[in-house]
DNA sequence: TATTGTTATACTCTATAACTATA
DNA sequence: TATAGTTATAGAGTATAACAATA
């Protein structure tokens, strides 16, 4: 309630959304999203797609709940996700022998190919947002963003 | 079409997908929002909701396509969001006399106080954003992430 | 009891297209 | 002609709650 209590209030009141860095992280989110999007409209896949399919190739038979965890989303969530990406015939669910109540998810072949497409896109995609950055900075990027989100 | 291409494509194709930028960018609004909304949700509004009461106090009588600039969304976007915040009481848009075509907008009494209690809660989401960063790595964020977005 | 998947539902953010009014 | 705002509409992503099947 003293004058050190003002100070600090009033500093933090004064202070510029320049210098916040969750404002930052969703200006970045952002333009990433739609450079994305414009660039790459053709695919007719999101990055977030694109990360799904992805995940399903690195982990063949990786249960829903399990994909979920990795990209952080809910049971609902991932859901919605892998449900489009079956209707679009790139997703097969099958039943775990193991454990009947999961679902072991692979790619189709057209999901094979759509992933070899979608990952070309990454690529290009990935080197636009290098350009944006100085050597070295991008591996330090990855880091640091890795450290917030794990 | 040679040895060369085939090796490279081979090696763009069996990267993983921990390796990638935009991936981390994802995840980290990811949490970034999940954990704003989970620490704060008394307050009513998102991060986004803030930035925006947070800009119009910062340029009274910005003109709404001017804040949609400085948030990087279209004027159908930016009406959403300054629509919600006027229903709320807590924006008031006035016709300019300048140029008749342009809205102004101010903060209300409430807004004000919104704004507030708002800054308050960005300033402990963002304690936590450096917790999890080394000294020195947060300032180096912001920078590159504004690289990314500008 | 706990976990996995499922469905229904709702909310935020985003964008396109077509329209009105002002410049 | 171009710009600012507006409305209608749509889609992606996210989440909560309640339910069924399985462990």
């Amino acid at each position: 309630m003293g004058v050190a209590q003002d100070r600090k209030t009033a500093h933090r009141l004064t202070g510029t959304l320049g210098g916040i860095l969750g404002f930052h992280v969703r200006l970045a989110h952002g333009a990433v999203n739609r450079h994305f999007a414009e660039n790459f409209s053709g695919l007719g896949l999101t990055q977030k797609q694109v990360s799904a399919l992805w995940l399903v190739d690195e982990f063949p038979g990786i249960a829903q709940t399990d994909l979920g965890g990795r990209l952080q989303m809910d049971r609902a969530t991932t859901m919605t996700i892998a449900s489009r990406l079956e209707e679009y015939g790139l997703l097969r669910r099958e039943r775990s022998s193991d454990d009947r109540r999961k679902l072991s998810l692979f790619l189709t072949e057209e999901g094979v190919a759509a992933l070899k497409r979608g990952k070309d896109a990454i690529g290009e995609h990935e080197k636009w947002l290098k350009s944006r950055l100085k050597p070295g900075e991008f591996e330090k990027l990855v880091e640091m963003l890795a450290r917030i989100h794990e």
